[in-house]
DNA sequence: AATACATTCAACCGCGTCTAC
DNA sequence: TGTAGACGCGGTTGAATGTAT
């Protein structure tokens, strides 16, 4: 096997980064940016490679990133998206804050696909059924989301899906066209862009943005995320049953700030990071 | 306690696409 | 228009960790 392109005539160190080699990274971009990865070993002083030293970055540095367990939420999204668009684990991940397409695949490669594989042809058809009728609830809101993003080719995750925007519903009422939406290439798709200061919501997508209605009953999807592990009941309900019984009600994410976001130890130095986070060029 | 097997997930690889020249 | 370099994505690997025997 051959190194990257980027860098077959230097002597690229491979594996498990080390912490230090992730506080330089860390310090370089936080500093500077990222315009271009392929200098950024070079100048962080690291013997990576640029593709490595982004991929780091994307999967695990940055300081949106959501790690712990999935919610029974971005579960059911994860299920209902991947149902219409495959494999397309960058497009389902643009619609889960802070999760990476890495994670969601990884997760779909064994916690989800082992599951369904697992459980009887009703699951599939449930699954199936998701897919083909697009029914109400959060699939079809999602779904046409997602549609609508990419027919429009418009930077949506700016509007709904930043870590400044505190929350992001879907209506159920707009048009269809799903078939297109899978026929698209994913170079098509607008990529992700920074967290902008303020939350905007631009008129074309208004209609996403029903009134706050039933607070009481929204919940902070950290909360499921990044508690312990005494839901395992709840996670181990079937999927089946959840597919079937619980669809994806209305779907809502409330994003906390940055700093009780992170759950691992670099929380504390989440929020500066942000705050100092410069715009990719 | 030791071993085998299963699972998780960070990281790598190759390829397609974009963009600058 | 053609080409080379860079980027981004999906598929895959393999080390680390967990669990069963």
């Amino acid at each position: 096997m051959g190194h990257h392109s980027c860098c077959n005539h230097q002597k690229v160190k491979r594996g498990l980064w080390s912490p230090d080699e992730d506080e330089k990274l860390i310090q370089y971009i936080t500093t500077h940016g990222y315009s271009c990865w392929s200098e950024v070993p070079e100048k962080a002083g690291l013997q990576r490679c640029g593709k490595s030293c982004r991929l780091r970055w994307i999967n695990y540095l940055r300081p949106d990133i959501r790690r712990g367990r999935f919610s029974l939420e971005e579960e059911n999204l994860i299920i209902s998206l991947h149902s219409v668009v495959g494999n397309r684990w960058a497009l389902i991940a643009s619609h889960l804050p802070g999760r990476t397409d890495n994670e969601i695949k990884n997760y779909w490669n064994s916690w989800i696909k082992k599951k369904i594989s697992r459980k009887s042809s009703t699951a599939m058809a449930a699954v199936a059924a998701n897919a083909e009728l697009t029914q109400p609830g959060c699939s079809s809101n999602q779904l046409n989301l997602v549609n609508q993003e990419v027919m429009t080719k418009a930077p949506i995750q700016e509007t709904l899906f930043s870590s400044q925007s505190p929350f992001f519903m879907f209506d159920s009422n707009l048009e269809d066209g799903l078939t297109r939406l899978a026929a698209l290439p994913p170079h098509r798709l607008p990529p992700p862009s920074p967290p902008p200061s303020t939350f905007t919501a631009p008129s074309m997508y208004s209609s996403y943005l029903p009134a706050l209605e039933d607070m009481e009953a929204m919940v902070p999807i950290e909360d499921q995320a990044c508690t312990g592990m005494e839901e395992d009941e709840e996670l181990g309900q079937d999927l089946s049953e959840r597919i079937e019984s619980h669809p994806c009600p209305s779907f809502l994410v409330w994003d906390q700030p940055i700093e009780t976001q992170m759950c691992g130890e670099a929380s504390s130095n989440a929020a500066a990071m942000a705050s100092s986070f410069p715009s990719p060029l």
